[in-house]
DNA sequence: TTTTTTATTAAACATTTGTTTAATTCAATT
DNA sequence: AATTGAATTAAACAAATGTTTAATAAAAAA
């Protein structure tokens, strides 16, 4: 299923996602993505067919790898609810700060990429081992009785939109970067704890 | 301060709006804004000097009316901070609802045009009345004492975050919009049970 | 080595895009 | 009614952009 990509390829492929998550799709020109691979104009086309084609590539590895992360610990068979959501919040929040671009990335080219790229979710989350748990925790009525979409949609929030608002953030509080990675390793230990109180009885 | 623009001006502004909001900045054309408002081409440099200087209108005007709403509620002498959770949910979940392209355009548009129109900002939340009232619940023992950073981040992340990823939630739940909405409806009570479980020792 | 295929290049092409020009229409003022 | 200034228009301009072409270089196969 996975293609074998050239050196070339690779190059062309490396600058074009380092340059679509910083200024996205449109605001992305095939010049631009040449000119920081190193590459002959004409090379983007060879290999790729169109910067649409190229771009669809990029967005889908990308989504993909962005849910995986999310997913594998999800299923884990070993872990309890509490390690799982220790687990997530440690490993996306050190995600997102190798590559901060990445949510505001994702959740903005994904309004006009819908269908295709988003079948990678199918029941991958809504089905996973998490949630089997927190149904479970429902049915020994330790936890409130509430759809688990807003279980899984409020983990999310947590971790991603400070991220999402940083420039917000930044103001409000006169951080630098530094700061507010820094906060957002706060947040690492803080996001479990607030989960758990807001899913107990 | 504000000026006075004329029909035309407005035509402009309502079209040039709409797009943006959609499609961002770079992927909105002068020949779009010009067949949205129905005016001339050449209107638009006429009126508004350039692409540019319209956008910089618009994003102003629209993130000033994003914060507004906001820190209205916040600074609200008479409601008590659990009043204040309850209205700002209410009323922001009504606002994306009725522009559910509004945060991904503030949040997306914001990391380019920097300092400028975050200056809008300047004190106005972290030195708001809710703020007060929560550093008075830590004082009083009855909060935990967090810095009130995580605090209004949460709220906002809890409210704001499922409009930006709501393709992903809908396709998640094999939700309609209608669906998803009632979700979001859904939240208008939740979002303050669960940030005041979350403040609480 | 010769031939054939693949990779790379510079240049060109056709559109698109933001902006400007110059002419015309409209409205208000004299 | 004549004049002035603002508003509107169609056309044009220059630059940018995605893509293609045709020629050359490099690598692989014969």
């Amino acid at each position: 299923m996975k293609k074998e990509y050239s050196e070339t390829e690779i190059k062309i492929k490396t600058a074009a996602k380092s340059l679509f998550l910083e200024k996205g799709y449109s605001a992305t020109t095939t010049r631009d993505i040449s000119k920081e691979s190193e590459i002959n104009l004409a090379l983007l086309n060879y290999y790729f067919t169109s910067k649409k084609k190229l771009f669809e590539i990029i967005m889908l590895e990308t989504f993909y790898d962005f849910i995986s992360k999310m997913v594998e610990v999800y299923n884990d068979e070993k872990s309890s609810l509490e390690e799982k959501l220790e687990l997530t919040s440690s490993k996306y929040i050190d995600m997102i700060i190798a590559e901060p671009h990445l949510p505001t990335f994702v959740v903005n080219e994904l309004k006009n990429n819908p269908s295709s790229i988003l079948k990678i979710l199918k029941g991958q989350i809504m089905e996973s081992k998490l949630i089997d748990q927190y149904n479970d925790g429902i049915k020994k009525g330790i936890y409130k009785k509430i759809d688990p979409i807003h279980f899984v949609t409020n983990i999310l929030s947590l971790i991603v939109f400070p991220f999402i608002s940083s420039p917000i953030i930044i103001k409000m509080k006169k951080f630098n970067k530094t700061e507010f990675n820094e906060m957002m390793y706060e947040r690492k230990k803080l996001i479990p704890e607030w989960i758990l109180k807001m899913i107990k009885k």
